[in-house]
DNA sequence: AGGGTCAAGAGGAACC
DNA sequence: GGTTCCTCTTGACCCT
């Protein structure tokens, strides 16, 4: 890998340049298209391939596959943007193993040291910036899952305080009708079930003792 | 075509 | 003032 200033590494510019990419999958796009994307970069390195292959759809117009152009600096391939793209990012991928390495540090520790990130930056051939924003976009995920996790439990919790509380207002409602006058089976104390339980509970207890 | 994922940008807060 | 982190957003890419 090519070694970009920290400018370039942060304003995304070397993104694209010097990076070793896995292969792409090359972009389709109909010959108007291509031709454009051709036009607006001319310096790219894009290959113009024909998709025979792909004609077995029912669109008859005639497909081209513009192929990853690693000396492109700036390179516009849609047709809707029509300005001039310097500033165009290209997504960077990491690898299975980067990702596993970066994965495998973050269990240790959530964060980094400069001396670690230059570590690991060395080790996956990767900027420290790159770590670092990996590392600030893994514990968003992470907060993001606990704050996830953390609401189902508390709507659990509010839906059985919910449940409780209807149970107990029921419960109420229950014991004040039985108080009425104009109940027949009027009790003289006021009991609930609640009540009933720890009584029961009480008793049990001094019969053991 | 539209939605999901994720690297990176941007801006502000906190810390020294 | 510089650095680091957090949070929100953007844009490229992938999948259905």
């Amino acid at each position: 890998m090519e070694d970009f200033s920290d400018e370039e590494c942060n304003t995304g510019l070397y993104l694209g340049l010097g990076i070793k990419k896995e292969k792409k999958k090359p972009k389709l796009m109909n010959k108007p298209c291509f031709d454009l994307a051709f036009e607006l970069c001319p310096k790219s390195e894009a290959i113009k391939v024909h998709n025979s292959h792909n004609n077995n759809n029912n669109n008859n117009s005639e497909r081209f596959s513009l192929e990853y152009y690693p000396n492109a600096t700036t390179c516009s391939t849609d047709s809707d943007n029509n300005n001039n793209n310097t500033d165009r990012r290209k997504k960077l991928r990491l690898t299975k193993e980067q990702s596993a390495m970066l994965e495998n540090t973050f269990k240790l520790h959530n964060t980094l040291n400069p001396v670690q990130k230059k570590t690991l930056a060395d080790q996956l051939k990767l900027k420290t910036r790159q770590i670092e924003v990996w590392f600030q976009n893994r514990r968003a995920r992470t907060k993001l899952k606990q704050t996830e996790i953390d609401y189902e439990l508390l709507k659990k919790q509010c839906q059985n305080l919910s449940d409780e509380n209807k149970r107990l207002k029921k419960e109420l409602q229950e014991l004040k009708v039985r108080q009425s006058p104009l109940c027949p089976q009027r009790l003289s104390k006021p009991v609930c079930s609640s009540c009933d339980q720890k009584l029961l509970k009480r008793n049990e207890d001094n019969n053991n003792n």
